[in-house]
DNA sequence: GCGTGTCGGTACGCTGCCGTACAGACGATC
DNA sequence: GATCGTCTGTACGGCAGCGTACCGACACGC
């Protein structure tokens, strides 16, 4: 299970399965725009306004809590879509989707988004399709959370980010990554450190490398394999 | 926020939603069938054969792991269905999903239900709204695993549970509890010896009676409130 | 009534992670 | 090159829940 190198119509990959005349049809309503860190693409208690097919950039799916803390639930990169709500309950999400790694996306009005996929073509099935990728993907995760040790689950974390990147390097604090987790700061120091050890990463002052992904795949849990196996399967 | 006393067309929150129309022609699709306790719906590696509307019981969704250790990802009574990958995912499906608590329900041939579906009467918006919810529960569920006490999922787990049955008593054992949940036996004891010390619960050999509804809403942590809200707000 | 299996209560030491705190290392800026 | 803010390393006691084990209570079948 290597990293996928994009070379494709399109780097998304929604996108890129499109038939010909659904692609042009479809890319006659997008919009490029620039993921720059941190910024949200979603608040709850608002409507969803667009719809993001990121290519190079990574969003965040999070749970916010009274207290202000937030827990990753979904990673949502090139493999998928952000702003399955507008296909699915018209808009209304209570979670919380930023950028988190920034890069290059493409974005869809809602309305639009709606309207093609009602109109059943071929995104319509993807999106049903990478509905339920993203619906093992979550639930994959709650079960992780409650079973896997905090080095299994930053080895996913990072497998994860990593196959939705170009490169190997990820641009990211220590900081933000224990948030994401829903750890300590403290915690992810010694779990990167360990994986650092081992070899199979590099970081230094909030750049992470990736330098042996067969090492990672090996240390983290089977959550991985998983995930990324049930999407291949539904979209291909 | 009490418990829902249905005295509805149909116990099953999805099926009494749909107009008059579609309910009767739906209906003559829909064939009775008895839930029994720990019976399978759904075996990852096979193909959905029906869906299922529950009526008095209640099913599970798990991710099981190679070590056989199984951790409940998702609830599903009279408020969902289940199949949805058969409309998602031409029936494939990862979770293994069984019965946990017995009762009745009503199903419906997979083919059947897509192409119901397809047809693009009101089951399909209904459909496409709980997968949304349930894509919540369970994202809701997963950052709830991470940060909550087994105090406070543990009173989760009995409210939802008493959502979904008739009547105030649900009959499970602490082990069978202690594996949904995730946890020890031993560490179930004690949370469920809590609730009952505060007189939330009372429970005696398989059998646990749910005393003081308000009271366990206020032991439990906002993933209840939450999970149940989004769920209304998109079925109704 | 007796044995057997299931269910729940309790105890032990152990471990992973917590909360907190402080210190060093590096980079940017002036 | 001095300063300051950010990022990472490390350490401390503390606690929730773990793995395991044992025991009593109860239900059921004979």
């Amino acid at each position: 299970m290597s990293k996928p190198l994009p070379k494709l119509r399109d780097d998304n990959r929604i996108l890129a399965s499109l038939p010909p005349a659904d692609y042009r049809r479809i890319s006659r309503l997008l919009e490029p725009v620039q993921f720059r860190r941190g910024q949200p693409l979603h608040e709850p208690g608002r409507r969803a306004t667009h719809a993001y097919f990121p290519r190079t950039g990574v969003a965040s799916v999070v749970a916010r809590f009274s207290d202000g803390t937030a827990i990753e639930v979904a990673t949502i990169g090139n493999e998928g879509l952000v702003g399955l709500s507008a296909y699915l309950a018209d808009g209304r999400n209570p979670m919380e989707v930023f950028v988190q790694v920034p890069g290059e996306a493409v974005r869809m009005d809602a309305d639009a988004f709606r309207l093609e996929i009602r109109s059943g073509g071929a995104l319509r099935d993807l999106a049903r399709r990478y509905a339920f990728a993203l619906l093992v993907q979550v639930g994959q995760s709650a079960a992780c959370n409650r079973i896997h040790s905090l080095d299994q689950r930053c080895a996913r974390w990072l497998l994860m980010t990593h196959d939705r990147v170009l490169g190997d390097h990820i641009a990211l604090t220590q900081e933000y990554l224990a948030e994401m987790l829903g750890v300590r700061r403290a915690g992810v120091t010694q779990a990167a450190h360990a994986l650092k050890r081992r070899r199979l990463i590099d970081y230094h002052r909030g750049t992470i490398r990736v330098i042996d992904r067969r090492g990672l795949e090996r240390a983290t849990c089977e959550c991985y394999a998983l995930i990324r196996g049930e999407h291949e399967a539904l979209i291909g």
